[in-house]
DNA sequence: CTGAAAGCGCTAACAA
DNA sequence: TTGTTAGCGCTTTCAG
């Protein structure tokens, strides 16, 4: 067990102060006689010292850490999210604590109340509705960080993406690539993320003078893989063929519905025409057209920390972000090269 | 801001204690009367009270928080693992602390540091290197238990896969159906892992009478992304062509190698046969016959919790698992079905 | 340059 | 059934 400031002092009959002063590197500045430092490095040398970042936090009511709760880690999307987050928090000295609520509402509150017992210094959250934790919060006066969902709560710091301008981008582009019919697979469209794509998916469809959207649209009650896979199932069973082009309107749903397609194909037809948000490497995996939404976490990030300093810092106004999305293609080249692979097999 | 159980105490002009009671549910057991019950009932529901763990943990010197350190969350294989060991973490009533070290050696033994300054009551870690934090624990007396990489530490509990078996299952089955010849591409081999998967590969070709597998391997200095990238580059430009058959030492690695197909063609050629390890949902975007390796993450979980939960109970002896792996296999089917997509494009 | 003491909010032990 | 107290390890303030 690594001493305390205390073992420490009387271990070397020296006073707990002047122990203090050289393990946080102000001997310099109070003159502490070289002799004394040299001892008292050495016993750290020898036995160790680690604050204790319990005690520090209660006298100071502060933790360096911040909170993160987003629906899940598997979700490739969060998972990259909190990556960069937990990278840009450590740059400024925090740790962050991330945590998942699997979309439990229930458990969502039980995880803020935690992170708050555990004196947080602040908190970001990928809510899953409405008022959740809200009041948690504001009674706990901890700096509170919405991200993703716009649920439309006023007074908080939140930082989206702009998705509906991001939809109407990607839906144009298949569009005038001449995908058509278009097909939207949507998850849960209660939420917000989610409504904002299918809205600038129609509003661009009714530019176009196509009216009658209601039979490309798919709609499934969540944002699991579950969802997609429930989806594309369905579509098999009533067009008895894939869809020409789709857009899916999160990863897990498009990991879903590709993998229903696997399954019943063999492989992944090479002439449907795919578009996806949350842009992700292991897209390159597919060998289809495919347009992807990038959000430009790196924004989000920077976005996020800062409402979250400012907040930190006592500063008053909530911040709201939107950060625009980027569209990405990935074209499929003709398969027509000579000698693609290496000797026979 | 919450009150503290003082705070309400002479806000009610009670004691301490007696709040202290009802709060923890412990009113029948002292018999406190209703109608004091109900007073302080009334007063937290007004109110609002969130214990305040570093208080607690001061004082109990434990915070029922465990911590993981893994290399990085961008990592589909350990995002998922990281999931798996927060929910089980959670079951038991303990926070799980995620913290990524990016392969850095210092940067790890900071983290180390970090949370058990923080308190942590026990550390599962994926080093990455031998000596790596172990005096840190050692010294802080906190429970240890190490992840997917075996240095060869004694006396430190560890849990992982049995990468030599499941590689040369894989080799075996993808030699056996005749896919020759059938490449490596190996990240870091110095890293324990790796170097077991080599072999194990290397041991069905010796046994099925192919001794020089020089040419066969292709070795990078590390597992990311980039490493793959690297060497399915060179791979192109010296064969000018794709490997028939190959396999990746870890799912970055594959990544890179895959992206760089992507690039290079313009899709991923669809008879490439690959063999990957660390079977993750999204392999399934990928036309190709595929064989991966599924590190069984559940069984990874239980018994490093298990192994935990005896350290934390005091149980003196560490424990080893080596976790069996599965083969799983995607076969591409033949394209010839009748009217694969709908309507025209 | 060094020392002493108070107190952060909680728990456990003991008193009443 | 309820009240009192000591102390976890640290920081801060004031006194030498």
């Amino acid at each position: 067990m690594a001493k305390t400031v205390e073992q420490i002092a009387t271990a070397l009959n020296i006073s707990i102060t002047t122990v203090r002063l050289v393990l946080n590197n102000q001997a310099q500045q109070y003159r502490i006689s070289s002799k004394t430092q040299a001892r008292i490095n050495e016993y750290v040398a020898e036995h160790g010292y680690t604050v204790n970042h319990a005690a520090r936090s209660l006298k100071l009511n502060k933790t360096e850490t911040l909170g993160l709760i987003i629906p899940r880690l598997s979700n490739v999307f969060f998972a990259t999210l909190a990556e960069k987050l937990e990278i840009r928090c450590r740059e400024a000295g925090y740790q962050l604590m991330i945590s998942c609520t699997y979309s439990d509402l229930k458990y969502e509150n039980k995880l803020v109340e935690a992170l708050i017992a555990r004196n947080v210094d602040g908190l970001f959250v990928v809510p899953s509705s409405l008022q959740s934790q809200k009041h948690h919060v504001k009674r706990s006066t901890k700096p509170l960080v919405l991200l993703d969902r716009d649920f439309g709560s006023p007074d908080v710091s939140l930082v989206v993406s702009d998705n509906r301008r991001g939809s109407a981008a990607l839906t144009e582009a298949m569009f005038d690539a001449g995908k058509i019919p278009l097909f939207f697979m949507a998850g849960d469209i209660g939420q917000p993320t989610i409504k904002e794509r299918m809205s600038g998916y129609e509003a661009v469809l009714a530019a176009r003078g196509i009216t009658d959207t209601r039979q490309w649209i798919l709609e499934a009650a969540h944002n699991r893989r579950e969802d997609g896979e429930m989806l594309m199932r369905t579509f098999l069973a009533n067009h008895h063929a894939a869809p020409p082009a789709f857009i899916a309107s999160s990863l897990p749903v498009l990991e879903g519905a590709l993998s229903v397609l696997r399954t019943h194909f063999g492989f992944i037809p090479a002439e449907i025409n795919i578009g996806t948000f949350d842009e992700h490497p292991m897209l390159g995996f597919l060998s289809n057209n495919i347009w992807s939404v990038r959000q430009d976490e790196d924004a989000w990030v920077e976005m996020a920390f800062h409402a979250m300093q400012q907040a930190l810092q006592g500063g008053g106004e909530s911040q709201r972000a939107i950060i625009p999305m980027t569209l990405l293609y990935r074209q499929r080249a003709g398969q027509n090269r000579d000698q693609i692979i290496l000797g026979s097999i």
